[in-house]
DNA sequence: TCTTTACATGAAAACGATTACATTAAAATA
DNA sequence: TATTTTAATGTAATCGTTTTCATGTAAAGA
């Protein structure tokens, strides 16, 4: 069914290194059986057979994704923005999330060294020793995206969370005179969470307002969380104007808070988040947060990686942090 | 850095064959020498090269995965099933979507003949001629995951469209004692939408309610087609009591309608629809909709085709529907 | 004890491409 | 014209595994 180089070059009467050179664009082929081998191979439909390719030339065109999880549309957007690139250069995306029991490090690991993938784009809330071990190794060239710049030996993508955080906060108390502001942040384990954090502290501080150690709540980047969260710093006597949750996950909780506790948003108390995901636009009143351009970081990530399996040479790695976008909405 | 069959073979004093067979678990081989061969590749970090297997066996591991498009959170439900259930049986998932230009049969074909695939789960909102050629060549395992069962020649999988849209009608007319009901249906190529606009019409007919041409409306399934249908059916002399969207994206439009044109739902008018995504749960009200468990949809997907990609022998296809659940909300 | 059978292992081919090296023919130089 | 250089193509090795076939050894049967 599938024809071989072999076949092919019976067919055109030249051996299977010539048709691998006319066929791979090489120059010590004249124009004549160049053009000879590509006509008859589109009219026998022969397609180089990659496993073959990519295991004589140890190199693959396919992509490993590695990412903590795979629902919700973060992750889908990320995927998206990753194959638009890869499709563009006839690459393939190829992925691995972490199952619970298997680690990320783990799966990192099963892509260098199973040959199938050629590069890996690493996403994970934190890297931590036993990845940036591996990471040193530099068996396959990686690009990590993550909360915050935290690895010089690989190119890397970031998020800006603490100017986003910062932006927000700085905006409540300037714009919209607001003083009393609480937080519900991510795991901090969560290298996200944590630059969202500092950037509400410093902004807070640099406005001279001192921090309450009673606003700021862990919360777990859940709706469930972000309700639990919400409705402790609702029944504090001294209750905060607005919460200003790390994730628009948690601020949709601060919503179901406010219906269960009889509140209206924003008269009673306000409510930001940070990512601005599908739902926060239908939110009523919809939802001020971050916009935070995933789709982008995805493309970002492919387009570095993918000049990176292509060239030998190692230049410098960049590090490249992505700017968010503050979405009013009425919800503050 | 990463070591052959060849240097463990040696490690080991014995033959790259008896290696092979050994970590394949043959029963030709001893008891002895596979303990012996087992504990040296652990001690090794011996793993073999899933490239150079597949080569040999033509057989992959890999499932490639051909979806129409990869955004929005119906396709990551699909892709985080079938991940699940490739990640159990040690297997991995490729992608491909089509990308305006590129057509879903080209995905199919590509995947049949770079070797790289082992089975492939085709996701499409129709199978048409070309594609139907392509599956009949039956070059690799194939679960169809469609609107309908439409191909026999393959295992194939789908959404109870019809079932779905009639109990809905059915309980819009006998519960909510709702008569004039509208249907904005998806693209009528898409044969999810074809069944949920039939189940619409027969849910009608089989309650003695002649069908209103005027209320039936083409959509495209997304957010601003259904703000522009709905407007439009809203603007009637003849103003149906509710609008069912054919699915949650077209019926958050018919939200945006009613801010527009200051109408209020459910007692303007009513909406309902068909997914239930994740963000209906937060529309204002609860959106009524059938929820579709596309998680499961890709978890049966992937398990039937591992099945197969395991087995030489060809018993019969499998065709399984899902059926969907009526969430009812404060819409209507 | 000698032959046959079964069993465990090894040697080598195979998969489909790329590529270093060899070869041939034509063009350029002496 | 003889020799060297260059250009185009072919030959064969190679990648890491699986698998067929051959081989040798121990157990079973005569």
């Amino acid at each position: 069914m599938t024809i071989t180089i072999k076949e092919l070059a019976q067919k055109c009467g030249v051996s299977i290194a010539t048709i691998s050179r006319a066929l791979n664009d090489e120059p010590s082929v004249t124009k004549e059986t160049k053009e000879k081998v590509l006509v008859m191979a589109a009219q026998l439909n022969y397609k180089p057979n990659l496993l073959a390719r990519s295991f004589v030339t140890k190199k693959s065109n396919i992509i490993g994704l590695v990412m903590p999880d795979i629902h919700g549309e973060f992750f889908m957007e990320i995927i998206h923005g990753v194959d638009e690139v890869c499709y563009l250069h006839k690459y393939y995306t190829i992925f691995s999330s972490s199952h619970g029991k298997r680690s990320t490090a783990e799966a990192i690991i099963d892509f260098m060294t199973r040959g199938i993938v050629g590069g890996i784009i690493l996403m994970t809330p934190a890297i931590d020793d036993e990845i940036r071990k591996i990471l040193k190794l530099n068996q396959l060239p990686t690009v990590v995206i993550s909360g915050k710049r935290d690895f010089d030996r690989c190119d890397s993508i970031s998020i800006d969370n603490y100017n986003g955080a910062y932006a927000l906060v700085d905006y409540l108390i300037n714009i919209k005179k607001i003083k009393k502001i609480a937080h519900i942040s991510g795991p901090l384990k969560n290298n996200d969470a944590i630059q969202r954090q500092r950037g509400y502290q410093n902004a807070l501080e640099d406005n001279g307002i001192p921090v309450n150690k009673n606003w700021i709540i862990e919360g777990d980047f859940t709706t469930l969380g972000g309700q639990a969260a919400s409705t402790k710093l609702l029944k504090l006597k001294d209750r905060p104007e607005v919460i200003f949750a790390a994730n628009d996950m948690m601020a949709i909780g601060c919503y179901i808070s406010a219906r269960l506790l009889n509140l209206k948003i924003p008269t009673d108390f306000g409510v930001a988040g940070f990512d601005d995901i599908f739902a926060s636009q239908f939110l009523n009143p919809r939802l001020t947060t971050l916009h935070v351009p995933i789709y982008e970081l995805g493309k970002q990530a492919a387009t570095i990686l993918i000049q990176r399996m292509n060239k030998t040479e190692l230049n410098e790695f960049k590090h490249i942090t992505v700017p968010t976008e503050l979405i009013t909405g009425g919800s503050v």
